[in-house]
DNA sequence: TTCCATAGTTCGGTAATACTGAACTAATGC
DNA sequence: GCATTAGTTCAGTATTACCGAACTATGGAA
């Protein structure tokens, strides 16, 4: 099993990190993580779509967040903790990134207006 | 030929306007389009990469920004003229758009300090 | 008009990415 | 040791992207 890479911080790109974010699985993922601000596994988002993911998906998905730089993983025991390199990412990405979880946030609020 | 078809405002969505930008060439000839301000024909842009890029290519990366809604292309004799829906799109996107234009202009402002 | 040049689009073949079931690895506990 | 849990890797298929060649549309010249 290849060790998890974590790019360095001048090697994330606008580009990559679009591209991560470009897709509904992708973007719903990292927009939980950041609300919440709590390090989760990756098995906590077998239901984010509306059809149970596959963990094989699942694992491309959280690879492809991390090597866009957007998310730290660690293994803990048996499993994967995933939180969001917000902190790091701030000075340079901050305000996209921000403004790309809100713009998203405001998307899935109009699109189900009656969440319980 | 079929029309050029331009999504309506309430079929525009955060990730089609991530994935437009995703890519090199396109978020470069939006970046330049949303700076200028000025409408553009396709040909203006032949020059966005290193390589001269094939006319089809360039076709099909306006045709992927237009779709995304982010840009208004129109005939105007034998040339398509585009420019970008940033008025239309100010209210549910702009922040997020600006965001992204910045951080991509500091981004290349850093990979080539000494424009001349 | 017919012919030609210019600007883009569409088509078709190939190359690169993405999805996912099956097999595998790593850590933990019995 | 064996079983369980969590995730990764592999491999086959499916989707998407690139780009040369052929095509379409417009405008001007002969």
């Amino acid at each position: 099993m290849r060790p998890l890479r974590h790019p360095k911080l001048d090697e994330i790109t606008v580009e990559g990190i679009l591209h991560a974010l470009s897709d509904p699985i992708r973007i719903e993922i990292f927009g939980q993580l950041a609300s919440s601000e709590c390090a989760k596994n990756c098995s906590a988002f077998v239901h984010v779509a509306k059809d149970a993911l596959p963990k094989s998906t699942l694992s491309q998905h959280f690879r492809i967040l991390r090597e866009a730089g957007l998310i730290h993983s660690e293994r803990k025991g048996v499993e994967l903790i995933n939180s969001t390199r917000c902190a790091e990412l701030k000075e340079r990405f901050g305000p996209m990134i921000q403004a790309i979880v809100a713009a998203y946030a405001r998307q899935r609020g109009r699109a189900e207006p009656d969440r319980k």
